[in-house]
RNA sequence: GCGGACGUGGCGAAAUCGGUAGACGCAGCAGACUUAAAAUCUGCCAUCCUCUGGGUAUGCGGGUUCAAGUCCCGCCGUCCGCACCA
């Protein structure tokens, strides 16, 4: 058979993919005699296509399992589905299909067009979280984890739409209205199935410091949702005596500072009062009118109710503070109220000034001591406090544990600690989640679904006519003997946040005994996962949750790791120009696709029209901006191999990849270039070493694994690039022929088709395996890693003047006669001694003059 | 509002420990091959000047150092997360 002079990359894949798949080369061995390597990406959500973020993500992961692969790991690399949550629906209410059978079609394609891409993953391990089989066990791990007291019910506020009657996401909330209905979102108290995160908040923010291979922005980010801090509570009592409410703060030292004390409008305090108060409760309900979500607390304007109370100030009974219902005031943090010290915080200022409330400085701003606080902005800096009796003169510092100390010795406070860390929500009044397994019986109380009635499977037949759960007004379904006492009792309608499913999916994934969530034994084998691979999104939330629900495991004995993930990396979004047309002031412009365009050096014209297009910014790939390419049309076009090297090439792997035509053509020609050189293989000239190629290669195989291992995969691209470049310039040799076969095996994790069609063609005695998915990663050879001669730079002042080619190792007073004894370096002293020399072995000499 | 990051040629970037800034790729320009095109190959490619050399350049302004893209201080710009999106 004659060798193709191109490479065909769609038969190519089509072929290989068969070929691994019926060798079944990618599963688990679960040999104990080679090191373990669990390589995992974050599962997909089945939204129905996959997108260029989960080819680049899945392209990086595929890398390294390959790649562990060929230095003698058994990989562990699966693959799997965070199949509940509610675009499926939102898909039965505009579509009419059922959420079941929509998430599971796409499953099915998604899976397809995954498998075009050649992933090197034990697809025996497929699972999805939407299936009984693997939601059942997560019912039974939450009943582990209410036996262990770690579940709880509490009052929460959800957003409520009035019109629609129905629980929505803040993502439904588009300018404090419901999505659908346009109704002004209200809060709504109700009560709901809590975990108790907040117990593990001391090891969480703890266990930060063992994660020596996670990004120190994440780490960051998550010390700081955990948010410890260190304050004072204290009892305020009310003017004349009576009883007040407790405050915390975490500034202490600016009690002296207080103009007003200041509760939530969720505090019993301010409830009561509405009770006898029709303007309170008038504005608690304006309070109410607002959604859940932070930024929109955070950013709304300051309101506040006067409740012509008073308070007596801690340090001064006949000191009072006015008590004001505040919005900003949440009831979630501290204790739900706090005293405002308008000139050293932001938020009290601004309230302050809306109010009329005095502003006291009691922290010095450099020479600034005057005790009337002028101006809109809070000094929060460091300083000495001022205006402030006995603290007067100390730092802030100083001033805390004085403060602290007299609170505890007087009895009407004490030094404490607390989280900004709520504990977790994850009741959801949504149909297509895991239901949680309870009964409420009216004799019994909350009780749970016994273990062997597991699981609690969704019923099929679901209403999504109207908004709101289906399974609250399911006929049937929710109708149920008490496991307790046998009487009729109703079960919990509420689902688990997806996020639980994904909490411990990583385990299920090493181990799926049909009878148990995992066995011990094979999690001891597997976990921790030693590189997780996912988005920067994920930073906080799921990849808090999964560290949670590994230490509460832990904690109940059913597993050894405390921590799940040992390597994090964090890769950055697929970009896309826009392309777009204005369509008069006022109007959104009307976007184009990448497909309706033909691009050139100048600009973009509408391909329908001949007429130019604006050509927008470079951003995230979105279906609103239409800046979406489909990958199935590309790999139809270009093959998997290009389109994995250039997710690869280029941006490192944790910046945005701007996608363009021109790359992946780019991709293709490279591609399209190593089949040429890979039919060398055979052209020895006359048989003579090349000692220069040689080492050049022998730096590659080991700068390419140092980078592929080290998640560098825009820098093991150049090199590769690079070393093409060297072999193609190469006269043949015997190196050469060589060389050409090893970088079949340096290229072959991320372009394995290609790989393969050239290792094929290879006479048999020239390989060591049938397969490159079976062939090992060359051994470089350490003695020809180090160059014998290296250039080294000569500055004069800290500008360059000369380089000089020298042996390497040599001393510095060798390097310095040479670099002095230079021509160039001679005339530019002009005779003159040097004031001083500096030489930084093997790579530069800097003379000051 | 709070929290986090990022910023180097026309573009994506490299420079791993404070030590020759711009490797490698994309785009572009010039040439070779070709009847022609595609493909392929060769060369050039930060910028300015008085061009065998020299100056200026890593968002902006300072500082430390023999030496700063890298360390420190202060700005500016862009992006991400904020607990019921996944």
């Amino acid at each position: 058979m004659t060798r193709e002079t191109r490479f065909g990359a769609l038969a190519a894949d089509a072929r290989w993919q068969k070929a691994w798949e019926a060798a079944n080369s990618f599963a688990t061995t679960d040999s104990a005699d080679k090191p373990k390597a669990y390589i995992l990406e974050m599962f997909p959500y089945p939204s129905g296509r996959i997108h260029m973020g989960h080819v680049r993500n899945y392209a990086m992961g595929d890398v390294l399992a390959r790649f562990k692969r060929m230095t003698g790991h058994d990989v562990l690399h699966p693959m799997g589905w965070d199949a509940f949550g509610m675009p499926a629906e939102n898909a039965a209410m505009e579509k009419g299909v059922h959420p079941g059978n929509w998430t599971r079609d796409n499953i099915a394609s998604m899976r397809a067009q995954l498998k075009r891409l050649g992933l090197a993953i034990d697809w025996s391990r497929e699972l999805a979280t939407c299936e009984p089989d693997y939601y059942g066990q997560e019912q039974a791990l939450f009943l582990d984890l209410f036996a262990a007291g770690l579940v709880t019910r509490k009052h929460s506020y959800v957003n409520w739409d009035p019109v629609d009657m129905t629980v929505l996401a803040n993502e439904q909330v588009i300018d404090g209205r419901g999505w659908r209905s346009g109704a002004l979102v209200e809060k709504k108290k109700l009560s709901q199935w809590f975990l108790k995160i907040t117990d593990f908040a001391d090891e969480l923010l703890e266990g930060l410091g063992s994660l020596d291979n996670w990004p120190d922005k994440v780490r960051l980010m998550q010390e700081n949702w955990i948010g410890k801090s260190q304050g004072l509570e204290f009892s305020f009592r009310m003017a004349g005596g009576a009883p007040g409410f407790d405050v915390f703060t975490t500034r202490p030292d600016t009690l002296y500072g207080a103009s007003f004390a200041a509760i939530s409008p969720d505090h019993p305090l301010a409830e009561r009062l509405a009770k006898d108060s029709p303007e309170l409760a008038t504005f608690i309900e304006e309070c109410r009118r607002q959604g859940t979500a932070a930024e929109q607390i955070d950013t709304a304007e300051k309101m506040g109710f006067d409740t012509g109370l008073s308070v007596e100030h801690p340090l001064d009974p006949n000191w009072h503070l006015p008590v004001w219902v505040v919005n900003y005031v949440l009831m979630d943090y501290g204790t739900g109220a706090i005293f405002g010290c308008p000139a050293h915080d932001q938020r009290d200022l601004d309230f302050a000034h809306k109010y009329g409330l005095p502003v006291h400085r009691v922290i010095a701003d450099g020479d600034e001591t005057a005790q009337h606080f002028t101006g809109t902005e809070a000094y929060t800096g460091p300083g000495k406090l001022v205006n402030s009796h006995f603290l007067d003169g100390m730092t802030i510092d100083e001033a805390k544990t004085a403060i602290i100390a007299r609170a505890e010795h007087e009895e009407w406070g004490k030094g404490t600690t607390v989280w900004r860390l709520r504990d977790w929500g994850v009741s959801r009044q949504r149909y297509w989640g895991t239901p949680i397994p309870f009964v409420h019986c009216p004799a019994c109380g909350m009780v749970p679904v016994p273990k062997a009635q597991l699981p609690v499977v969704l019923p099929e037949d679901a209403d999504f006519s109207v908004p709101g759960n289906p399974l609250d007004r399911h006929p049937t379904w929710k109708h149920v003997a008490c496991p307790g006492c046998g009487g009729e009792a109703v079960r919990e309608t509420d689902t688990l946040d997806t996020f639980v499913d994904s909490s411990w999916y990583f385990l299920r994934f090493a181990s799926a005994p049909s009878d148990k969530p995992f066995d011990p034994e094979v999690i001891r084998r597997w976990l921790p996962v030693d590189q997780y691979i996912g988005g920067i999104e994920h930073a906080i939330l799921h990849l808090l949750y999964a560290r949670f629900w590994t230490r509460a495991l832990n904690k109940l004995g059913m597993i050894d790791i405390r921590e799940p993930f040992a390597s994090l990396f964090t890769q950055g979004m697929v970009t896309h120009e826009t392309y777009s047309r204005s369509q008069g002031e006022g109007l959104p412009p009307l976007f184009f696709t990448p497909d309706e365009i033909s691009r050139n050096a100048d600009g973009a014209t509408l391909e329908s029209d001949g007429a130019p297009v604006d050509v927008g910014r470079v951003i995230k790939m979105s279906k609103s901006k239409k800046n979406v390419v489909d990958p199935d049309a590309i790999l139809d076009q270009y093959g998997a191999d290009a389109a994995r090297w250039f997710m690869l090439s280029d941006s490192p792997p944790e910046r945005d990849l701007p996608w363009s035509e021109a790359g992946i053509e780019g991709a293709w020609r490279f591609v399209q270039r190593l089949w040429r050189l890979f039919g060398d293989t055979e052209n020895m000239g006359d048989g003579a070493e090349d000692k220069g190629l040689s080492r050049k290669l022998h730096q590659a195989i080991a700068g390419v694994a140092a980078d592929v291992e080290s998640l560098g995969f825009n820098k093991a691209v150049a090199k590769i690039h690079a070393l093409a470049n060297d072999i193609e310039k190469a006269k043949p040799s015997a190196t050469r022929a060589e060389a050409c076969r090893t970088l079949i095996l340096l290229v072959a994790p991320m372009m394995p088709h290609l790989a393969e069609e050239a290792w094929a063609a290879l006479p048999p005695s020239q390989r060591t395996t049938a397969m490159v998915a079976d062939a090992a990663w060359p051994i470089a050879d350490p003695a020809l890693l180090i160059d014998d001669e290296v250039t080294i730079a000569i500055q004069m002042a800290g500008k360059l003047r000369d380089t000089m080619t020298l042996p390497k190792g040599l001393d510095k007073d060798a390097v310095e006669a040479a670099a002095l004894a230079r021509p160039r370096i001679a005339e530019l002293l002009g005779g003159a001694a040097p004031k001083k020399v500096i030489v930084v072995p093997d790579r530069l000499v800097n003379i000051v003059p």
